[in-house]
DNA sequence: CTGAAAGCGCTTACAG
DNA sequence: CTGAAAGCGCTTACAG
């Protein structure tokens, strides 16, 4: 069986609160015991239960992570860098892929509470946060509106669809479709939609937007695109907000005999190192998605530590336009 | 403050005891007791504390997965699925990206091992593993060998590297060259290299391989692909063991002026969803990623309900070559 | 410098 | 059908 505390102390020849207070270097220890419980530790290859001190301390370093999922890129990366960031501080990520499905968010939540996380990081919809509140629970949102009380980091979609879209007019777009998620106010993310729309519409241009629910899988995705492009023969430039529906709409514009970029430009949104790697001549908005990741850290731990401070209810990080060869 | 059992229990006028039964639908309560109970629960909005119960029971639904890291789609793909079918079956994971740095994986071993996880899925190096095994936890590897007694799930990778190496000589490719990760027996993957070898070496062709830490970032892994298209400049096809620096090989033949697939033939390995999306035109080898994580969360919780079937050390899956235009 | 006792929030024999 | 008691593996006042 696993040795427990009380077996170290037997060991050792000393009180369990001995042993405890070692390993909290907590209060006074001669020398001499901590030689001897060091070497019963090691005798019983002791790993104090973590579980058990928990249970104590009510506090349990562990933190909720929710999001669509890690499958796509975007996540997949900020899961990485969330996770890493979480590990040297000491905390631990229980992972929860929700896929925007309202119901396994629910359960995800209640999952959550009842393993007493210090706090949760929700990149997704979550409607499940009534209950955080009332359990009043550390949260942070990416990217997403959850409540009155909940800080939001997300980046500047506001001038990522500004940037994309002034890109592909400066490059001579004159008929530009915007492919998007679901029109739901929750999300900073439609900012980007609002970008786009305010620019054309400024410059008096033609455009368009379509929604698709996401995560899509990538044939649902090409049925709208086909969908669109059959709907405005003239267009000249798409503006897609993530950068596998730019590349879906690529590969649908070869299909068509259409050259990129002289037929029709493309910008793809988030810029992750997956697209640099696979498609490094896709002109996409990139999102800082470390900085991201840390600003979510840095706010949950102040909140769990109690010093919240209530003026930064949202953070904005810049993004910035990598020019590929697209558009 | 946040409800206890206790706190239910006074307010439905029954004693814990009782609470507890109903939870966990053991002994009989009468139907009258358990309205009361359930109205209590509702009042208090309570939650179980599954920290406690998991102390008491020794089990705590808690696994580990330990992977390089989800930035990379292949691991964001596993981890997805792994995530997702562990959630169907009431489990939890812990994420551990370990960057296969060695030290990494020790803490995260140990941690895992505090926090009393029912089990471990690894898909990394994984020297801690001797831990495991005095701690005498259920233990899956991921391509990975590990130790005699833990099982393994992999695809099969030297079919893998015999359909890749084929289909480039079926192609007309007389020189090629193929790009791996560091030569260590632990992992299965190496079967894809031997493959290579051994075709090449069968049909008398010259070939040569290149090794790469992984993961490498992209910069890193350009320096070793232009080493090698300087030191073999008659090479006519390239076997890369991820789809990442097949696109790496492709961008950089690109500003060599060579053609692709005229000048040269590419095979990537994994085939992700991610993949498809972004690079359809990649030739690639699929691993059947759902599968593998399917495979592997049965064994596990064949592991840790005890029903472990002795047989089943070692299970291979099959692959498919995805025939895009790259080669 | 060290230990005995009580308690974290649950569960499970054991009684009744 | 229901409850009092002990215990899961720790920690922390409180004494000494």
């Amino acid at each position: 069986m696993k040795a427990k505390l009380e077996d170290v102390a037997k060991l050792a020849g000393v009180s369990p609160t001995t042993v405890s207070r070692m390993m909290n270097n907590r209060g006074y220890v001669s020398e001499a015991t901590k030689t001897k419980v060091r070497s019963a530790m090691e005798e019983l290859n002791y790993f104090p239960n973590d579980i058990a001190r928990s249970l104590f301390n009510k506090r349990t370093n562990l933190i909720g992570l929710i999001l669509p999922t890690t499958a796509n890129p975007f996540f997949g990366e900020l899961t990485f860098h969330i996770e890493n960031l979480c590990a040297a501080h000491g905390l631990k990520v229980l992972l929860c892929n929700s896929l925007n499905r309202i119901d396994k968010e629910e359960q995800y939540a209640e999952m959550l509470m009842r393993n007493q996380v210090d706090g949760i990081i929700v990149g997704t919809h979550n409607r499940g946060i009534l209950n955080y509140k009332r359990a009043n629970l550390a949260v942070v949102a990416i990217d997403r509106y959850l409540s009155e009380t909940i800080p939001v980091v997300s980046s500047d979609n506001y001038e990522g669809g500004r940037l994309a879209t002034q890109r592909l007019i400066d490059r001579g777009c004159r008929y530009i479709l915007h492919f998007n998620g679901p029109a739901e106010l929750e999300t900073p993310a439609q900012l980007r939609r609002q970008a786009f729309e305010d620019i054309m519409q400024q410059q008096g241009l033609p455009h368009d937007t379509y929604e698709m629910e996401l995560p899509l899988d990538r044939e649902d995705q090409l049925a709208v695109i086909r969908r669109a492009l059959d709907e405005h023969p003239e267009v000249d430039g798409i503006f897609a907000s993530n950068d596998m529906i730019a590349a879906s709409v690529i590969y649908e514009a070869g299909n068509r005999g259409m050259s990129i970029p002289d037929d029709l430009k493309v910008v793809g949104y988030d810029g992750t190192a997956v697209t640099s790697s696979l498609m490094p001549q896709l002109t996409t908005i990139r999102q800082p998605i470390e900085a991201i990741a840390n600003t979510a850290i840095t706010m949950l731990l102040r909140e769990i530590e109690g010093e919240f401070d209530d003026t930064a209810r949202q953070i904005v990080l810049p993004v910035e336009l990598y020019e590929g060869t697209t558009a």
